[in-house]
DNA sequence: TAGGTCAGCGCC
DNA sequence: AAAGGGCGCTGACCTA
C-alpha cells in the first residue's frame, strides 16, 4: 500500500490518503491528530509514503517518526523532467502540478524549508495532499521501465537517508580538531589575525623576495616571481614545485597551512560543529540528493564532501562505539566493465590497476591507473591519449562504450545512465569544435559516473533497509560518492561491516543482474576516521 | 557596501 | 610528470 501525506502546518493537521500501486485513491482523505499518528500507520501497514521533499520527512524526523519507504514526487519529477530532455526545468510540487494542468511551470521556490507556505505566494495556496496524489498518479503512469522504477525508489530512499544523516550528524570531537590545528598552525590567534606559523612562513617569503609580498594574492605572487626572472603561468602548487627559488618552499608550506586555516580552521569548527552537551559534537551538513547532474549528492554548508584528510582524526566514535568506514574499491572501472559487458576489464582481483599493469603495462601500476582514468575522463593529447590507445586494443567493447557516449555528446544527443538518469542536453549555439570536444568528455564521463552514483545509491538504500529490518542500532552518519560511514555500538560493529559488504554485492546484482563483475567494499572498524 | 567572478585547492 | 570528469568553499579582485 501507498499513503500520500500532507504533513500540515501549525494551523492545519496532517492529512493522508491511501493509494494503490498506481496511485489511485483507495478511500477518502483522513485527518490525523498529529504527526505521531504516522508512526502508527507505518507500524500497521509499512506503506510506501508518497511525499514532497524535504520538508515532509524533516518534519517527521523532528516529531520522532521514521519511515521505511518513500516515493518522493519532487525527486521523481526531477528525474522525469530530465528524461524528457528538459534539464534545469523546475521540478517542485507546484511546477509538477502546473505541468499536469498544461500551464507553464514557474521557477521552484529558492529553498525548501519546513515552514508553511508564505502568505503572499503567487497564486492561491494549493491543497498539498491533492497535489501530491495527482502528481504521483501521473508519475506512476509514466514509470513503466523497471530500471527507472528502481532509480525512483533508490532516489527516494536517498532522500530519507539524507535527512536522517543530517539529523543524526557526524560525530566530531572539537577538542581533537582544536589540538591538531594548534599543532599545525600554532596557538589560535585571539584577535583573528594570522596564526603564528603562517606569519612566520609569510615573513620567510618576504625575506626571499627582499620585499613585502601578499602571499594570499596570486597576482602579486606572479609579479614577485616575474621581478626575479621567473615567468609563471599560474601559482598552482604543481607549477611552483618545478621552480628553483628560495621563496618556493615557504610559499608552498604557507599555501597548505593557509588552506587548512581558512577552510577547516577554528572558524569552521565554531560555525559547523554543534556541541551535544556531553563534551562531544556533531557536524550536521545538509545533503542535496541529486544535486549534481550525474546523480551524485551535493551538500550545503560546511563543505561536507571535502573534509580534508588532515582533519579526519577529529571524526571519532563515542566511547563504547565504533565507526564502520567502508569504501568501494575502484568502483568506476568496475561499473564500466559491467555496463559494457567487457568483463576482462574487471577480473576477479581486488586491485584492478595492479592486475591491468601486470598484463599490459609492465607492472607499472601508476601507468595502468592513468590509462583507465583517461578512458573514463577523456584525454585530449599527450601520453595519456597514447595509453588509451593500448586500452582500445585490449578492451574494445569497454572503450567503444565510452567512445559512443563521447560521440553522442559531441553530436548533441542525449545520454543516459544505466538506470535512466539523463544527462542534460548541450546548450544550443556551442557548436565550435572545442566546445563539442568538451561536451564529449562530459558525456563520456557521465555514463560511468552517473551509473556509479546509482550503484552507490542502491547500496545505501539496501543497507538502510537491511539495518532497519534487523533492528540494528547502527546509524548512517556520512556518505561521500562511493564511501559510507556508520556509527555503531562496538558490539554491533562486526555485523554492521558484514551488512555493508552484503549490500555492495546486492547493489551490483540489482543494477546488472548476473554479471561476473564483483563490487568489493572494504569495511574497516575503527575509532577515528583517519585510521586505515 | 554588496554582489559577482576568478584562482586555487580540498574531496571523489 | 601534471593532462582528462564532477563538485564546494575561500579570499582576492573587480564592478555597480
Amino acid at each position: 500500500m501507498r499513503i500520500a501525506l500532507d504533513p500540515g502546518s501549525r494551523d492545519a493537521p496532517p492529512r493522508v490518503r491511501r493509494l494503490d500501486e498506481h496511485g489511485v485513491p483507495l478511500g477518502d482523505v483522513e485527518v490525523l491528530p498529529d504527526l505521531f499518528a504516522v508512526a502508527r500507520l507505518e507500524k500497521e501497514h509499512a506503506p510506501r509514503w508518497v511525499i514532497a521533499r524535504p520538508r515532509t520527512y524533516r518534519r517527521l524526523l523532528d516529531a520522532g517518526v521514521e519511515v521505511a519507504r518513500a516515493h518522493d514526487v519532487e525527486l521523481t519529477e526531477g528525474l522525469l523532467v530530465a528524461a524528457d530532455g528538459h534539464f534545469g526545468q523546475p521540478h517542485g510540487l507546484a511546477a509538477a502540478v502546473a505541468r499536469l494542468e498544461g500551464r507553464t511551470p514557474a521557477a521552484d521556490p529558492l529553498r525548501d524549508d519546513d515552514g508553511p507556505p508564505a502568505l503572499f505566494e503567487s497564486g492561491p495556496v494549493g491543497d498539498e495532499l491533492a497535489d501530491v496524489v495527482a502528481v504521483h498518479a501521473a508519475q506512476q503512469a509514466r514509470l513503466t521501465d523497471p530500471r527507472m522504477r528502481l532509480l525512483v525508489a533508490a532516489e527516494s530512499a536517498g532522500g530519507l537517508v539524507a535527512e536522517e544523516m543530517r539529523a543524526t550528524g557526524l560525530p566530531w570531537r572539537a577538542d581533537v580538531h582544536d589540538a591538531l590545528l594548534t599543532e599545525a598552525l600554532g596557538p589560535r590567534p585571539v584577535l583573528g589575525g594570522r596564526p603564528p606559523k603562517l606569519a612566520v612562513l609569510a615573513a620567510e617569503v618576504d625575506a626571499a623576495f627582499g620585499r613585502r609580498v601578499n602571499v594570499d594574492s596570486p597576482a602579486e605572487v606572479l609579479r614577485a616571481f616575474g621581478r626575479v626572472g621567473v615567468e609563471l603561468e599560474t601559482t598552482r602548487s604543481w607549477e611552483l614545485k618545478g621552480v628553483d627559488h628560495p621563496a618556493v618552499a615557504p610559499l608552498l608550506a604557507y599555501k597548505e597551512l593557509a588552506r587548512l586555516h581558512t577552510a577547516h580552521g577554528w572558524a569552521w569548527l565554531r560555525t559547523w560543529v554543534r556541541p551535544d552537551g556531553h563534551g562531544r559534537g556533531r557536524f550536521h551538513p545538509e545533503y542535496v540528493v541529486g544535486g549534481v547532474v550525474s546523480g551524485r549528492w551535493a551538500t550545503r554548508g560546511g563543505g561536507a564532501l571535502q573534509i580534508p584528510k588532515a582533519v579526519r582524526a577529529a571524526v571519532r566514535a563515542d566511547p563504547g562505539w565504533k565507526l564502520v568506514v567502508a569504501d568501494a574499491s575502484q568502483l568506476e572501472p568496475r561499473v564500466l566493465a559491467a555496463l559494457s559487458g567487457d568483463h576482462a576489464l574487471a577480473p576477479d582481483e581486488d586491485d584492478l590497476y595492479a592486475a591491468l599493469a601486470a598484463r599490459e603495462f609492465g607492472d607499472d601500476r601508476a601507468k595502468a591507473k592513468l590509462a583507465l582514468l583517461s578512458a573514463m575522463y577523456g584525454a585530449g593529447s599527450g601520453s595519456a591519449a597514447q595509453l588509451m590507445g593500448r586500452l582500445r586494443k585490449r578492451f574494445p567493447a569497454a572503450m567503444a562504450f565510452v567512445d559512443d557516449a563521447a560521440r553522442a555528446g559531441e553530436e548533441g544527443r542525449l545520454v543516459r545512465s544505466h538506470l535512466g538518469r539523463t544527462c542534460p542536453p548541450a546548450r544550443p549555439g556551442h557548436e565550435e569544435p572545442a566546445a563539442a570536444r568538451a561536451r564529449g568528455r562530459f558525456t563520456r564521463n557521465f555514463v560511468v559516473q552517473a551509473t556509479a552514483a546509482e550503484w552507490a545509491l542502491v547500496l545505501l538504500a539496501d543497507l538502510r533497509s537491511d539495518l532497519r529490518g534487523a533492528g540494528s542500532p547502527a546509524r548512517l552518519v556520512f556518505f561521500q560518492h562511493d564511501e559510507v560511514v556508520l556509527h555503531v555500538p562496538a558490539e554491533a560493529a562486526a555485523a554492521t561491516a558484514d551488512a555493508v559488504q552484503a549490500a555492495a554485492t546486492t547493489a551490483g546484482r540489482r543494477l546488472f543482474g548476473a554479471t561476473p563483475v564483483r563490487f568489493p567494499m572494504q569495511a574497516r572498524v575503527v575509532d577515528g576516521y583517519d585510521e586505515h
